[in-house]
Formats: C-alpha cells, sequence, structure tokens
DNA sequence: ACCAGCGGGACATCCCGTTTGT
DNA sequence: ACAAACGGGATGTCCCGCTGGT
C-alpha cells in the first residue's frame, strides 16, 4: 500500500480538524470544499480520495468536533458528581466557548443549521445530543430517576440554547449577562 | 403609474409573509429570491422594487415573524402574570411550534443562520431577542428584580434552546420528551 | 425585454466569433468555457444564458465558422466558372489558411476532432460538407454530370486533407511543397 | 529480477497495440491512461516503467501503428508498380478502412488530433508522412521525376482527406460515394 | 515489474444575486 | 412590475503524475 497507511490517515484528520472549526464556526453553507482543504493544507482534488461528497464530511465534522473539543475533553476527565458538573457548565456556558475555544460546540453552534440538512445529518445530530444528556444525568446522580432525567434535558437545552443564542447576538454585554444568568440558574437545577 | 401605493405596500406584506415562514423553516441560504418570490406570487424582478437585497428582507422578515408568529398574537392578549406565562410556554415548547406553526419563531428557528450574518441582521436578532425577555419578565412580577430578571433569561435561553434542538433532531420520541422536560422544568422555575 | 433584443444576438455573435478561432485552431477539448467566454469579453456564467452546453456551442461554431470564413466569403463573391475556382483553390490550399485565417476552415481544421463526438456534430459536419461539394460541382459546370460530380467530392478530398496535413505537419518546407503539389494537380483536374 | 527481460518487452508491445488501436479511434483526449492499460489487461501503475508519460506513448503508438497496420503490411508485399498502388488505393480507400481495420492509419485517423500537440508529436507525424509519401513515389515509376513527385503527394492528400472526411462523416452513403470518386478520381491519376 | 491509491488541478454544469432596460 | 442577461462561485467528476510497498 502506498503512501503508508497512516499518511491517509493524518490527511483525513486534519481535514476534519478544519471540518470542525470551519463548519461549526460558520455553518454548512459557508464553508466550500475548497476553503476547507486550503485550510487542511491540501486541495480540493484529494477531497474525494476521504468523503464521498459534502455531507459526509459534515457528518464526521459533527461527531469529530464532540470529541475533540476542548469542552469535551474536560468532561472526560472529570468525576461524575455534581460539583463536577457545575464545572463543566462555567466552561460550557461562558464566553470563551462562544468566542475562542476550537472547536466549539456543534450541538450549539449548528442547531440551527442541521435542522435544514438530510435524514443522515441530523441522526447524527441527535445521537450526539442524546450521549450529551446521557452525561448530563451521570453527573446529577440524582436517586430520583425521574426528576434526574428531566431535570438534565432541560439543563442540556439550557446550555446549548444559551451558548447558540449568544452566538447569534451582537451586544457582547447582553451575552454577558445571559451566560451569567444561565449559569447561576442552571446551578440551582443542580442543587435541587 | 398604474399601480397604487396600496397596491405596492400588499405586494410588500406578501413577500415578507412568504419571507418569514421560507427563511424560519429552510434558513437563510436554501431560500432564492425566486423562491420567496414565487411563493408570493410575483416574478424575481419585482424584488428590487421592494427590498434593497436580500440581507434586508432577511432582517424585516424578522421582525415580521416576530410580530405576526401565532405565538406572539397570543401573548399579546395574554395578562401579566405567572399563570399565562405558563400557558405560553406550552404553546412555545410544543411540536406543534416545531412542525407546523406558521411562521415559527425566528429566535428559536434562525438562531445559528444568524450567528454568520451581516452586522444589521445580528442586530435586528438582539432587539428582538432583548424585546422577548422583557414579555417575560414582566409576565413574572416577582418582587425580587434580580431573581426575577435571572429567571426571565435563563428561562428565555431554554425555551429557544429547547425548540432549536427539537428543530434539528430526528427522533420524534425523543423531541417529545425533550419538549415535556423543558416545560416542566420552566414551569418549576416559574414557582421560585 | 431588456437589454435590448440586439444584446443578446451580439454576446452569441461575440462568442460564436471566439468559438469559430478557438475549436478550429485548438479542437473540442483544448478549449474550455471558460477560454471561450474570456475571449468574447464575458465570464462563464453568461454562457448557459446562450448555449444549452459545450457541445451545442461546438455545432454552431461549425456552422458559423463555413459562413464567416475568409475563404467562404470568396467563394460567395465569385462567379461560378473553373477560373473562379481555381482562386479558390490558390486560397484554400495556401501557407495562409493553414497559420493565418481566421476563423479557418472547419472541414479541414477539426476533421479528425469531430469523428468521435457526439451524433449531432457529425451531422453538422456532414451537412456542411455537402454543401461545400455542391459549391464545387457549381464552379465546375461541365457537361458530363458523373464525371463531373466524381472529380468535385475527389477534390475536396484533396483541398481538405491537403490542409489538414499541413496543419499537423512540423516542417514549413514540406508544407508549401504539400500545398504546391495539391494545387497544380487538383487544376489538372480541372481540365479533364 | 523476477521478472525476464522479454517479458518487459511483450507488456510493451501490448500496451503500444492497444495505444494504436485506442489513440487512432477515438484521439488523444479520449483515451486515458487506465483505459490503455485496463485494454492491456495490466492497472496504470505499470504504465510508467514502459513510457516517460501521455505524449510519449502517443507517439510511439503512431508509429507502432504505421507499421502494424494491416494496409502498411500490405504495402510491404506489394511490387512496386502503378497496378500494385491501385489494389492499394481500393484498401486504403475503403469502407472496412473507415471503420473495422485496427489499427487504421494514424494519418488519417489522427491528422486534426496531431496539430495541436507537442513537436515531439507532430515531428513524428511529419516522418511517417514522409515515409508514405516516398512508398507512393516508389509506386509510381514515372519517368518524369517531377510530376511523379508532384502526383504523389496530391495522392496521399487526397487518400488521407477522403479516408479522415468519412470518418467524420455520419451519412454512410455519402461516404461510399465519397470513397469511390476518390478511388477512381486517384486512378485516373495513376494513367497520366 | 507490477500494483493500489493519494494529491493535485481542471472542467462542465448549475444556481443565484444583482443589474439593466422596457 | 417584469424579463432577461450577466457575473461569480461551488460541486462533483475525471484524469495525470507519482509514491511507496509487494
Amino acid at each position: 500500500m502506498p503512501y503508508t497507511p497512516q499518511h491517509k490517515q493524518q490527511s483525513r484528520e486534519r481535514i476534519l480538524d478544519s471540518a470542525s472549526r470551519l463548519f461549526s464556526r460558520r455553518g454548512y453553507d459557508a464553508v466550500s470544499i475548497d476553503d476547507l482543504m486550503t485550510d487542511a493544507g491540501l486541495t480540493r482534488g484529494a477531497f474525494y480520495n476521504h468523503f464521498s461528497d459534502k455531507t459526509d464530511v459534515y457528518t464526521e465534522a459533527i461527531t469529530h468536533a464532540t470529541i475533540n473539543s476542548p469542552i469535551a475533553q474536560q468532561k472526560l476527565c472529570a468525576t461524575y458528581d455534581p460539583a463536577s458538573l457545575a464545572s463543566l457548565l462555567d466552561s460550557y456556558l461562558s464566553s470563551a466557548h462562544v468566542y475562542d475555544v476550537d472547536p466549539p460546540c456543534p450541538l450549539a453552534f449548528l442547531v440551527t443549521d442541521v435542522g435544514v440538512r438530510e435524514p443522515r445529518v441530523r441522526s447524527t445530530y441527535t445521537r450526539v445530543f442524546c450521549n450529551m444528556t446521557k452525561f448530563v444525568k451521570k453527573f446529577l446522580n440524582w436517586k430520583d430517576r425521574n426528576k434526574r432525567d428531566e431535570t438534565a434535558l432541560a439543563l442540556t437545552a439550557m446550555m446549548i440554547g444559551g451558548v447558540a443564542i449568544s452566538r447569534a447576538l451582537n451586544d457582547r454585554e447582553v451575552v454577558e449577562e445571559l451566560l451569567k444568568c444561565c449559569r447561576r440558574t442552571a446551578k440551582k437545577l443542580l442543587e435541587k
């Protein structure tokens, strides 16, 4: 096999790194395959050696971003208890996440973008979302399973909503206020 | 001029009706000016008599949808008390809103779409969002202003987040579960 | 109708002028639509307002070149007699035709190129070729119709062959020799 | 080394056989190296062990086809006299040559294709063409050298032209007529 | 020698926003 | 208000040249 088996894998990783970042930050339509490959240090001709089409790389990028986001990394290291969840909330509902973290959480950054894509994209999104709620449930180790699950889902919605809205807003002050309120209210929900 | 001023106004309304619906449901890029005008019963050439460019009609459509959405209509009729807010939550966080209401709330349906547009679009979104939080605050007539405002913002984030995520998900069951959890948890926040 | 009806026609003419020249000189594959439109002073986007596809413009260019070639112009002005035909031979079987005339005769310059194209291209070529033989027959106003027709076709083959071969050759001396021999032999055939 | 030198030579021959046929019938651009190698029963990777690039194999194929064409074979067996030339004309200017013979004469089938290639290709074509005219001159053993040479070149032009045009035409009837006229007129030239 | 396949560039076609003139 | 023409950009495909293992 030519180019050593790792070579291809490395190229693929580079493309996915670029894809995670660019798609999350700009959305599906605003990123051309040219943009993608240039960012990855390759050219368009090589793209189709790795992915069947643009939708393909988009779905892969969603999964890839979920795994490789700094936020997710932190999640994986934490112990499962409400205190860890609180610190996770601080990271997630932060302006750093909104403006600087790369790649950011695609659940928040692509929530609307996904709605109009093909079923395979939405299935991927659904899977990733369910994984996130499972995580939150784990952290929220309450006795009452029903309450726990209910709170976990609402919490997740607030987290994703808070970050997504912040991304859309034009007024930095409102953003900080919104994130702060979400953090505080979320923590109150943890105590319940 | 063969056309009366009202005629022009009517045309504009028709275009905005179409724009509210189409943009909210499909996003900015997936709606061409042709789609828009065909849906409005006109031809593409006439578009630039009413709007300066596509971004212009998009911002107008956001405002227009906010005013004309059935959800907003309900909001306007209600008395300002937590009970009304609860019923508003039921409408907003419903699968009807996610799948059928036209136009749906652009704050939820375009939250990601707006993030990558020009400043004027984001300013419009910011304004509409602030209006919505003001409404929620009004309904939530608590003594403690700080608590009230904090809860209002978090509540809004959860509402928008819940609906936006539902739009993206592929699994109807998860959607119903998510909406239910958001509704219940939101109402708990009202009681606090 | 916008842009005045002539505008479109002018654009079309410009494209066909470029197409006649470029296709004849370089062949089908070596001319991209970009090349074509750049040469015509337009951009690629406008191409499909005028032609359905590349094959379409190619067939049109063949007809267009046949009509607009300086050689054809001369043909049209001449009186129908062997003397005129002799002078036509001098023009056709000349190095000027091989190297400089624009557009040159597509029958000679595209003879091989056409063989591998779609039927519609070959039909056009066939039509143009038959027209040319008809012309030669007219010039060759002999009594004996059979002899006339026979000689006309062979003459045409020699003309086209001579020019086409000259185009392929790399040695200018051989080209001049070949053209001279064709001219002389052709004229002998006229006398017969 | 596991492969004998003959093996390599055989592979090369197989490739050239395929190349002669495919290039002559389809032209340079319409034959990919993949097509070539698949036809020869090898894969593309092996190609560069035998030829430096596509142009290289193209030039070699022209020479190869000239030597291996059934028409050329016949030429080589014949005695040098006008009668043999007449029979050669019948073979060359036949619909069998146009449609079935493999490989056909590249001088006719590639006449236009060569004109737009690199100098090395055109040099090869020029060489092969000159060889053919020499052959015709030999067959045409007249006293008057000037007349002989002149007729030989014109004859060659007519032969190549007749076949090349036939290849381009879409109408079988016209083809038969054209070939017949060329044959007859050519033979008249022999008598002179 | 042969093979599998990666990287790169180019191309046809399509689609859409905008402008122009009627 | 309309129709059409223009300009730009993006996608998927194809193919050449080359690389490195077998």
